[in-house]
DNA sequence: TGATATCATGTAAGCCGTTACATTTTCAAA
DNA sequence: TTTGAAAATGTAACGGCTTACATGATATCA
């Protein structure tokens, strides 16, 4: 039983500087409203007594937290990584302090992080994508917690969302990939189910598929969780199939290292014996060898954006307004004729 | 701004269901003091009104949050994310939430992350490596909140730790590397200024130098910080020195691999021309191609027993004893003659 | 049947800050 | 000096929950 010594409260300095707790308070939150000599005779017995405001009574007294929570996927890999840092940097800029959680993809535990991020008090959330159970928004709702959207942009959706749109920027990829001859094509892709991203991109490349006269029903299609050891898996079964596809398309950059990865063991050659298309450029895609084409995802820019929109939502009410970014297509060396 | 609806409390809860906040509390926290219809009644209730209970009063009135902090330095890429998984899903089974921090690195953001994360009641906190102002573990100390280091273990610490020798593994590596017949060794190392991984790291090298006989001040060392690039940066300033060295050590695998892309870049053959030497064992060296040799970090299981460790000091108070995990040497393909 | 143990529930005192409002002090202008 | 506005400080209610203790209801046993 850790018996904790008893820390110091603001009632404790306030007795120690002959002072009323409020004026204590004041120091701390409104320093100007305090005359010089008692502030700095109360900030020298805070730092005597080492005392830290308790944030839970701070919060419930003033009715803000000034925390933004930020639920993604995974922290396993750099995929949110960027965006997540630009988002907290931002962020502190406006005097808010970010507070992450992860979900593994996993929808129920995304549920869990949510009610314990609104619990704690926090004044918004970001989330990844729009798809979940309508029952979470009703919650949302209920609590009064804004919601943002990112990584992902469906024009015309209800809620506000700031990112790119996932069917668009694949499907020009694609197209790309057809014009350089490539008709049988694969797509190792992540569990789509509650996922409007992975959809997305299912069917923007199938799209382009059919645009380009070609069957969608032929685009190979494996799902599969998202780390590095799965894209080599996937890449593997592929190989080994009966219709070899020429390109295959991976649901990010991770999944295509494993991939690149597995056709090095395998000495197949890429790209000349099969191409490899990653999502996000993330600077393992730059370091990967041969390095990889990929679809570049605007994540500082994102990350930047997300927090602005929703620290002035918090702080004045400004509504939040939806923004489309682009996504970029970045030809580096896996992709071939 | 954002006018909340009135988010229902215990109160409201209890009102609805004609029965006392304790009672309502007690469904909640110890169901099997509540008579099952109660209990029914109230769950109802609850689920109908959207009720979350407010993190900040329970944790107020409980004097206890079930949180853990863990304080790392990045999340920018995977160096602690394994580890850091594996901490937070063990101390899920034993009932506790993990909060993470980052800090890039930075020693005052740190400082300042720890007083927010106290101050958001963590029962305990997870620190990376023992270095950091005294003042801090003072602070600590009278707030009452346990601190556990890993990511080393130095014999003889006052601070129980869970972790590994850096200086022995890097020790033991240079020794190996040495056995090859280097003598023109580089280590392009993080900013040792308060982290002592990375003093322990270099002294480990020049003990391993003299002990060969070589002399420890020809050790080319670079400080810089953490990134892809800088490691590139810090490859190719190393390769067009008049000196250049044989064997670079890298202080992680992150900068290792920037080496590596340098290398590819300037057309220098690895491990032929030079050798590259990484640490930690991250995903990336398996992926980087040439695949790096380096000092494999028993992530995963320190996290798992800073967590079991930790979740038994504050539920009871079990005193936490360091435990010294053993790093392993992984020989792969940049390292030769 | 009365005494007693057991179980279910209620009452109310905290926990630690913030802040509206009240009160006192300070100081410049009349 | 007097006076009144502005500045500094104090008072105390409130926020949402837990929990020690008190009370009331039921079951148990002699």
């Amino acid at each position: 039983m850790s018996l904790k010594p008893h820390t110091p409260t603001l009632h404790d300095v306030a007795a120690a500087a002959s002072v009323s707790t409020a004026t204590v308070s004041r120091c701390l939150n409104f320093p100007d409203q305090v005359s010089e000599s008692t502030r700095i005779n109360v900030i020298r017995i805070i730092n005597d007594l080492g005392y830290s405001p308790n944030f839970g009574a701070k919060a419930m007294a003033a009715r803000r937290t000034n925390t933004i929570g930020a639920i993604i996927p995974t922290m396993e890999n750099a995929i949110f990584a960027r965006g997540l840092q630009a988002f907290q940097e931002e962020l502190r800029l406006h005097g808010f302090t970010m507070l992450v959680a992860s979900t593994s993809y996993c929808p129920n535990i995304e549920e869990e992080q949510i009610r314990s991020l609104v619990a704690r008090g926090a004044d918004a959330l970001l989330l990844i994508g729009h798809e979940r159970d309508p029952e979470i928004y009703r919650f949302l709702q209920t609590q009064g917690v804004p919601a943002l959207v990112t990584w992902a942009f469906t024009p015309g959706s209800v809620r506000p969302s700031i990112g790119f749109n996932n069917r668009a920027a694949i499907y020009e990829m694609a197209t790309e990939v057809i014009k350089l001859g490539h008709t049988k094509l694969a797509l190792i892709s992540a569990e789509t189910a509650m996922n409007d991203r992975a959809k997305a991109r299912h069917v923007g490349i199938q799209n382009a598929m059919t645009y380009a006269g070609l069957k969608p029903s032929s685009l190979q299609f494996i799902e599969t969780t998202y780390n590095i050891e799965d894209g080599a898996n996937a890449f593997e079964k592929l190989m080994k199939s009966d219709t070899r596809p020429t390109a295959v398309f991976c649901g990010n950059d991770v999944l295509a290292v494993g991939a690149l990865r597995c056709a090095r063991e395998m000495k197949i050659s890429v790209p000349d014996d099969v191409s490899i298309i990653g999502f996000d450029d993330i600077e393992l895609a730059q370091v990967a060898y041969p390095a990889l084409t990929t679809v570049h995802v605007p994540h500082r820019e994102m990350g930047r954006r997300a927090a602005i929109a929703l620290a002035n939502y918090v702080k004045e009410g400004t509504p939040i307004k939806a923004v489309e970014l682009k996504a970029r297509l970045v030809f580096r060396e896996t992709l071939g004729p």
